[in-house]
DNA sequence: CATTTTTATATCGCGCACAATTAAATCGTA
DNA sequence: TACGATTTAATTGTGCGCGATATAAAAATG
């Protein structure tokens, strides 16, 4: 009496990590006009929320590590969207400021969500509702994580 | 008039992203039992499904290139689960094929969603529910994508 | 005040993920 | 048969993403 084996579309991490992909696919055109990449994009967005940062701030937010962070910071530093300081009061931490051009990107960083009404066909509350879904069931599987 | 910037958690694409993060970070230790990675994994998933296919075919049911399953696969065949052989009738093509411990991994491979159901504290009907909403919303992107 | 522990970021190695390119085999059509 | 177009996989280069570890500063401890 084994439980009958999944096949791949019965996988609910699979259409996740698929319409992640999709979402990429998606982004690419409009991202390239920015010169960023998908991660550093919600960097951006974090920081156009709340500037002044610090990495492990970031970290928090995007639920990612100094390893993926630290590097993806020196390029958008190298692009001269951003600037990293050290803390003079705590020289542990590097705060994150964006430049005058990182700030003036936000402008044009509307393109991204807005091309996902535009193709998804699918209505703005109805994106709402399915984001808080998935928000709740990430929270449900980072509980279990802690 | 310009519309109001979008935070990071109004983004659809976000709780995605961050959705498939959790998905790997609950997966980890399940899979480092088995052996694999979680793109391994589905690709175990998807020869289970159908024994012999051609690189392509794997590519077109997972949505990746070439040039992501080629390394992976040979990942797989050092790691005795598959066979890669040049089809005789068609050079160009390369079948792979599980090996005996490859099929045998199944029987153990059932740890990997059932850890969903017991850590999301949601219920098979809810998963099944949001998957085909997922399933549709990368569809949507997909389409126009094409 | 010296030592230990904790905290914050950086570094390294491995494995994706994809675009662009290459190379080889096959097919279509003259 | 010839030969350009197509198909199929592999290769290369860039950028994540994380675990393990290193480094340095700050805080806690005795």
């Amino acid at each position: 009496m084994t439980p009958p084996p999944l096949k791949l579309d019965d996988h609910l991490c699979f259409s996740i990590y698929a319409a992640a992909h999709a979402f990429n696919r998606l982004y690419k055109p409009v991202l390239d006009d920015l010169g960023l990449t998908y991660p550093q994009y919600l960097t951006m967005v974090a920081l156009w929320q709340e500037d002044g940062q610090r990495v492990s701030s970031i970290g928090e937010k995007l639920y990612l590590e100094s390893s993926t962070l630290t590097p993806l910071l020196k390029r958008l530093e190298a692009a001269g969207l951003v600037t990293r300081e050290r803390d003079r009061a705590d020289e542990r931490q590097v705060l994150i400021r964006l430049t005058d051009t990182g700030r003036a990107l936000q402008d044009r960083a509307g393109a991204v969500p807005a091309c996902v009404l535009n193709t998804s066909g699918m209505s703005i509350a109805e994106l709402q509702a399915l984001n808080r879904e998935v928000q709740a069931l990430r929270r449900a599987l980072d509980r279990s994580a802690a």
